[in-house]
DNA sequence: CTACCAAGTGATAATATTTATCATTAAGAA
DNA sequence: TTCTTAATGATAAATATTATCACTTGGTAG
């Protein structure tokens, strides 16, 4: 792989946030550094990006959205405000061994859990 | 919710399939029994049933796929072969007590599990 | 330093998935 | 049986993604 200005900026606007961006909106952020580029080039970076384990790609209500951090964690989706998070917790990986459940090897960061969020949940009590 | 015949036999088609279909899969099993039945209504059932709690949508690589299954599990999706499988563990729950963590509800069925499968293990080695 | 090749880009078109609209049909209560 | 409204089906539109291909650029070999 060779390199590339605008795979390279596209990489650094994900590690430097902790949104979980969609692909309109790294387009849209990337706009602000590379005038004219284009979302074909965005689709085409992220998903090299993604397939060579640099960020981390979640399926959220028929889109993807990205994860530049890479360090071991999950995330976190609200059903009811759609807000996608990272979850931390590294007891979940080593004393509870889900990797060894059911021969089946979970990928590093490939663990999400649906529900309601803690702000959701004040929200409606 | 009024009764309808086409509603009824999109809960059935999933309930008597450990299969994870997609909406074109459900649509495709539903000509089978009621000729003509549009897609949009099978689109429009499925968010309805899913809504209602009945049958649980899985988001898989951009498109929603349904599980007629209710009862308490989890769900495995390979990155290898796309495959997506049943994930029954109470422990998971009872013992590890993953609904508490971080304020964070999840879904009773939300909990998606995404890396590589047995079979897939096995072939590569 | 220059020429070359292949990876990467951007414009465009095509595909796939889902949602919106609305006239017609049918569930089910009065 | 009549009436009200949810549900349907045909159609069109919106959204998200992938394919194609001429042109550009990174990087290597001469």
């Amino acid at each position: 792989m060779r390199y590339s200005f605008q795979r390279e900026h596209i990489l650094q606007i994900l590690r430097n946030s902790t949104e979980h961006y969609s692909v309109e909106q790294v387009h849209k952020e990337l706009l602000k550094e590379i005038p004219n580029v284009s979302l074909m080039t965005v689709y085409r970076n992220l998903t090299l990006l993604a397939k060579k384990g640099d960020i981390i790609p979640l399926h959220i209500n028929n889109a993807v959205h990205y994860c530049g951090d890479i360090n071991p964690h999950y995330h976190l989706e609200c059903l009811n405000c759609g807000e996608v998070s990272d979850f931390y917790n590294s007891e979940l990986l080593t004393k509870n061994k889900l990797l060894d459940y059911d021969d089946f090897s979970p990928a590093r960061n490939g663990i999400l859990f649906r529900g309601i969020c803690s702000d959701c949940k004040e929200a409606e009590a």
